[in-house]
DNA sequence: GGTGAAATGCTATTAAC
DNA sequence: GTTAATAGCATTTCACC
């Protein structure tokens, strides 16, 4: 299904999205035809789920990073809440996880106020019956890359 | 600084790194060489850090998700071990912060087996006094996209 | 200092094999 | 998967405001 060369391709395209095809090519042998009949293959499969910039956050004046760990009840609704979550703005990450705090939520923001309203509006979903907040002094590496052979 | 234009070939990076300048152009209402300006200045001023493949794990057979909260002793020496957990592999994430588990840390593997080697290195450094993991079911959303106007 | 217009060598994309 | 063909693109240069 995913050979060695669609891996090379996911590694170089993970390293650099706006990597020409014609220079994927180079890289592993193939010709730029090739490489793009894979890729259109690897994205129609959901292999590939899209193509993002790392954009610095505090140029776009959004400083405040925070994790809000949730308590739910009933449990059985996580599914409707994580896809409640979702629909936030400014919420980067949603995860269902094992423990008491079965969601973990990574909040991104203006300003202190702002995270207040976030917060706020996750604790007005009915099922959410407590929420705890961590405000992150700093990313020290934040990264969607997929480690290969790990 | 920044200004609106550039805010606006932001989203449009973000929401999918591999269009085109031209396209760029065309959304945005300028010419494909005063965009290609724009973001060459961006990616200078580290405004764009990079640009990146969203993958699915399960593709590249990496499907365990887990977090790992740590304790330091002493705390003062957080700077170092932030940097120590970032060359870790399989570790996506690394941040700083408020509270007793000043913290966390997302790592991306193969296996249960796989992250108890990973959880293990990290136990290894010598300021980390404890650590606690957590295994994610799912992740209902992951993005690095920064909200504009939140 | 950033912009638009023209020039050129590459690149994406398609079709035929 | 390749090769060949074409339309479109990235990138540079330069005159302009």
């Amino acid at each position: 299904m995913i050979d060695d060369i669609d891996v090379q391709i996911l590694t170089i395209l993970q390293e650099n999205a706006r990597t020409s095809n014609a220079e994927i090519a180079r890289q592993v042998g193939k010709t730029a035809s090739a490489v793009f009949e894979r890729i259109k293959k690897l994205e129609k499969t959901g292999v590939v789920k899209g193509y993002t910039a790392v954009v610095d956050p505090a140029a776009l004046e959004c400083s405040v990073l925070a994790y809000v760990f949730l308590r739910l009840s009933p449990h059985r609704l996580a599914r409707t809440v994580g896809a409640q979550l979702t629909e936030i703005a400014g919420i980067q990450e949603v995860i269902h996880m094992t423990g008491e705090e079965c969601f973990l939520v990574k909040v991104r923001c203006k300003d202190t106020e702002a995270l207040e309203r976030i917060v706020m509006s996750i604790n007005d979903i009915d099922t959410v019956s407590s929420t705890r907040t961590v405000i992150a002094f700093r990313a020290m590496r934040e990264s969607l890359v997929i480690p290969v052979g790990g």
